[in-house]
DNA sequence: ATTCCAACGAAACATGGGTTAAAGCCGATC
DNA sequence: GATCGGCTTTAACCCATGTTTCGTTGGAAT
């Protein structure tokens, strides 16, 4: 992707990428830093769809969409690689591995809402954040960011809760018991280390095959 | 789609197009009748997180994925037309606008899953139901399969529930106070009319933008 | 018509998670 | 090394939703 012409933009955090509604014009993948995608709903809470890191295009769909359905945010901040928009669409169509790539990242990124949509709709408190560091430590693997054993975690208890469905008020009592039965240990505020992986998973009820890590990622980057 | 080739099958309420870890040789398009695809997770507790109707393919993710990570079942009985794998997969690269249109399928869908997680993730039961009442109407109406005035809902309480993570009790009372409060009528089990769309509408927060009905659809059919 | 069964409805009770509010903590900044 | 503001932690209380149970209904089969 990086062979196609770029702009690297520094952006701070908090900066959005961009909002509900707009037509973007670029594609934006990820150079380094965390960035999140939300949507609002009526009253005002905010959902959390998805985490992003570095070597992730967070919007390719608006490749072929006309308008952003959701809102992108840093999370910290970190670089970004801006890529034109009929850059891309038109290398997709032009060299078939690309096309394929990228409708291969669309359907990955599927697979990974269905399983937050069965997170979220039916898993406890427990489960859910559980199952939330597991994947963030696995994804976080995989890109080379870090082992599952211990990681900065990128965001606070209430973002956390704005992933999980949860307010932050019970995020923390959850992460207080995880912490108490050996699951977790906090460091510092924002960096957890796993005590007890297996266990974690269990109770997070993870089966990381929804990533599909395996069959593709011949990586969009 | 129907232009390759394809076996036409009938198929009875509750079977199984293929379950969760299946490696599957064939793609879905379903050509009468509705199927859900689901996702059981620990506790044996079931989320359902798509409702597929009339010419919609249902497992178009299966071309490049090496194992469904959730399963399709009929909710009722109908026809569906199998096309092998490769064919698809093969005209996908051939044709740049059919694979045009499989990508756009891939990002269509994710935005509904966008959507269905702030749905599950942040609204309270009253407002869930209204938005998957109103997202089946306005779908089965661009389908061409009636008006949102009134519709036959094809599940039941219990699957509603699974549909928007709520118990079947809690389906109950919440749909009744909806038919007190007058958003909808139910005239039999299983059809409802909608009383004040509006209403419902406002009720549900529904805006239908991320369905991207307009931008689209050169039907995949 | 009668039977049967799945789905609906309803009541009584339990509880996980939300709300509000206040106090502590920690890292950045001066 | 004092101040400040964002984040975390705790506590008390409340309510939306879950659980259990059982009675009712209505459509399909005979």
């Amino acid at each position: 992707m990086l062979a196609l012409p770029h702009v690297v933009k520094a952006v701070e955090q908090h900066h959005y990428i961009h909002r509900e509604r707009d037509r973007s014009s670029h594609a934006c993948l990820i150079l380094s830093g965390y960035a999140i995608r939300h949507k609002i709903v009526a009253g005002g809470h905010r959902q959390i769809v998805a985490i992003q890191m570095k070597g992730e295009i967070v919007d390719l769909q608006n490749v072929l969409l006309d308008y952003a359905d959701h809102s992108v945010q840093m999370l910290t901040r970190g670089e970004v690689a801006l890529i034109p928009r009929e850059e891309v669409n038109r290398v997709a169509f032009e060299r078939p591995s690309v096309g394929r790539a990228m409708w291969l990242d669309a359907l990955v990124d599927a697979s990974i809402f269905r399983e937050c949509i069965a997170n979220v709709g039916r898993r406890d408190a427990r489960s859910r954040i559980a199952h939330v560091l597991c994947e963030f430590a696995l994804r976080l693997k995989v890109a080379g960011l870090g082992e599952p054993s211990g990681y900065r975690l990128p965001m606070t208890q209430e973002q956390l809760g704005d992933v999980t469905g949860l307010t932050s008020v019970h995020v923390n009592r959850t992460m207080k018991l995880l912490e108490a039965d050996g699951l977790i240990e906090r460091l510092s505020p924002r960096s957890i280390m796993i005590g007890d992986w297996k266990k974690l998973v269990e109770v997070g009820d993870f089966d990381d095959s929804y990533l599909h890590l395996k069959e593709n990622e011949p990586a969009l980057s």
